[in-house]
RNA sequence: GCCUUGGUAGCUCAGUGGCCAGAGCGGCACCCUUGUAAGGUGUUGGCCGCGGGUUCGAAUCCCGCCCGAGGCUCCA
């Protein structure tokens, strides 16, 4: 009876059992350290994420802080009546969320990315999907329609790929960048795998693919997408010092292409960790991901991308080369900014951190759900409030008309992490400038709100906006959680 | 999936065999009309995760299940 329920593991999952893998640190010099000499002085959180991956040391029993902050700050939740590791989003985290999605979305666009939207269930007796599943090593969910049984999707690959297949493709239109923007990507995790926001059984991951002629061609956009990851992780609020870069491979591809991998260390400007097969178990031949590392100094990747030389073959991918014969091309897979939901646990265990510090928590500014808090010290006041938030545009300003003290509103601004509070009453009746309590800062910054505005458009400018997500007046507003 | 650990009011938690199960916060009502991190009074909140068992008696002990956290493992 209970083998009848024939679990489908993949045969990648096996391989990986017997997997061996050396390693060693890159330094941006080029020079490869055996992993046991490299000094780690001063990296720390290569230290820690190498001690992760290496020394498989993570043994841990706290609850991640950013569990405690998604559900403070109303943005997240467990949603019990789901499968675990589904999340519910409150409307502050469905906004953080979509402007995320925009962002991303549009920095692909930039790149050339062509945005499709596929399927999020496949036939599991379609034969190229069925081999390919076997090579991923991720468990699935199934569903059953009629007599077909059905997985849902763990990426987009499925997706482009058969697009691709059918489409007409010459060595003219390469690389051929195709995009999505996954909601959802399932994977079926085991139970205990799964850790607030930062491991999930559905999650939103954009998966941008480039068909690429030949080798030469997928290194070159290799380097482009690199530099394309940082942007955007920059773009989101991580810079170089809060990830770490690994860089996996086979052997083979190391000695042929060392100065592709030196040039990526050279990018990152930080020593790497460097794994390396003897034998490819992988659709892969080399495999970046960039590393955030944890409050509870656990690492979990972001960005990653892949150059795979199985799957064009597999899925009979051709385009018709300048000789005028059909070839199998070479694919790249990259998630430029990896899951969304992890970005926010990202965002939640820095800020986390500079609690550790002592330094007031915050969200980066152009996600920041009220970014302007507007106080008035009694009813009376609220129209005054009401006309400055109107000189406002493209801000999301809000109102704490609630019959609470001055102090209660402040300290419960404070508690939303709102980056700009003020307090509108008699003295500033009239007033062209405003005192305005800046977050983090002893005391109020004189300014207009047309300076405020500009000030903060500053920060915000290239980020897509959106407006406060739920009601203007504080007084309208229901509690999600506590 | 296996192992460890937890689940008590909307939230955070106290209560570990015995009177009608408690506190703070929140919600609601009233008072105050507020000046930069919690104003006052009153009041409302509980299948003590779910199901079964032991017992004169179960939130408390036992078994199963569900859900959270952590580990094995894995990854975006």
């Amino acid at each position: 009876m209970s083998e009848k329920k024939e679990e489908v593991v993949s045969e990648a999952l096996k391989a990986e059992e017997q997997l061996r893998s050396q390693w060693y640190i890159l330094d941006t010099d080029g020079k490869l350290w055996e992993f046991d000499q490299f000094d780690f002085k001063g990296h720390d959180n290569l230290r820690k994420f190498s001690g992760y991956e290496y020394e498989k040391d993570r043994t841990v029993t706290r609850t991640p802080p950013h569990v405690d902050l998604m559900r403070s700050l109303e943005l997240v939740d467990y949603e019990p009546a789901s499968d675990p590791g589904n999340f519910r989003y409150y409307p502050k985290g469905r906004m953080i969320k979509a402007l995320l999605e925009e962002y991303v979305t549009s920095m692909v666009h930039e790149y050339g990315g062509m945005e499709v939207e596929t399927p999020l269930m496949y036939s599991m007796e379609h034969p190229t999907l069925k081999s390919y599943l076997n090579r991923f090593p991720a468990r699935q969910y199934t569903i059953e329609s009629d007599d077909t049984r059905y997985f849902m999707r763990f990426a987009a690959c499925f997706g482009q790929f058969l697009i691709a297949h059918d489409a007409t493709i010459s060595y003219k239109n390469l690389p051929l960048k195709i995009y999505e923007m996954t909601r959802y990507s399932f994977r079926r995790e085991q139970r205990g795998e799964l850790t607030g926001l930062r491991r999930l059984r559905s999650f939103t991951m954009p998966d941008v693919h480039a068909i690429c002629r030949d080798l030469e061609q997928a290194k070159e956009e290799y380097k482009v997408r690199f530099k394309l990851s940082q942007d955007v992780l920059q773009g989101i609020g991580f810079d170089k010092s809060d990830y770490e870069l690994a860089i996996r491979m086979v052997r083979d591809f190391w000695d042929e292409n060392q100065d592709l991998v030196k040039d990526l260390a050279k990018e990152h400007g930080k020593p790497v960790l460097i794994e390396m097969w003897n034998e490819r178990f992988f659709y892969y031949i080399v495999k970046w991901d960039m590393n955030f590392v944890d409050n509870l100094d656990k690492a979990s990747a972001l960005a990653t991308d892949q150059i795979d030389v199985e799957n064009g073959e597999r899925y009979d991918i051709k385009y018709m080369d300048e000789d005028g014969s059909t070839k199998h091309p070479y694919i790249l897979h990259c998630s430029p900014s990896g899951a969304i939901e992890r970005d926010i646990y990202g965002l939640l265990e820095k800020a986390a951190f500079d609690m550790k510090k002592g330094i007031k928590p915050s969200l980066p500014l152009w996600l920041a759900p009220t970014q302007v808090r507007i106080i008035p010290v009694s009813h009376e006041y609220t129209p005054a409030a009401d006309k400055i938030r109107e000189e406002f545009n493209k801000v999301r300003v809000d109102i704490d008309n609630r019959d609470e003290t001055v102090g209660k509103k402040i300290r419960d601004a404070e508690k939303e992490w709102i980056p700009y509070i003020i307090v509108v009453g008699e003295k500033e009746a009239g007033l062209n400038e405003y005192p305005v309590r800046v977050r983090g800062q002893k005391n109020p910054e004189k300014m207009s709100i047309s300076s405020l505005q500009e000030k903060i458009h500053a920060v915000t400018g290239d980020k897509p906006y959106r407006p406060v997500p739920v009601p203007i007046y504080l007084q309208q507003r229901p509690k999600f959680v506590g």
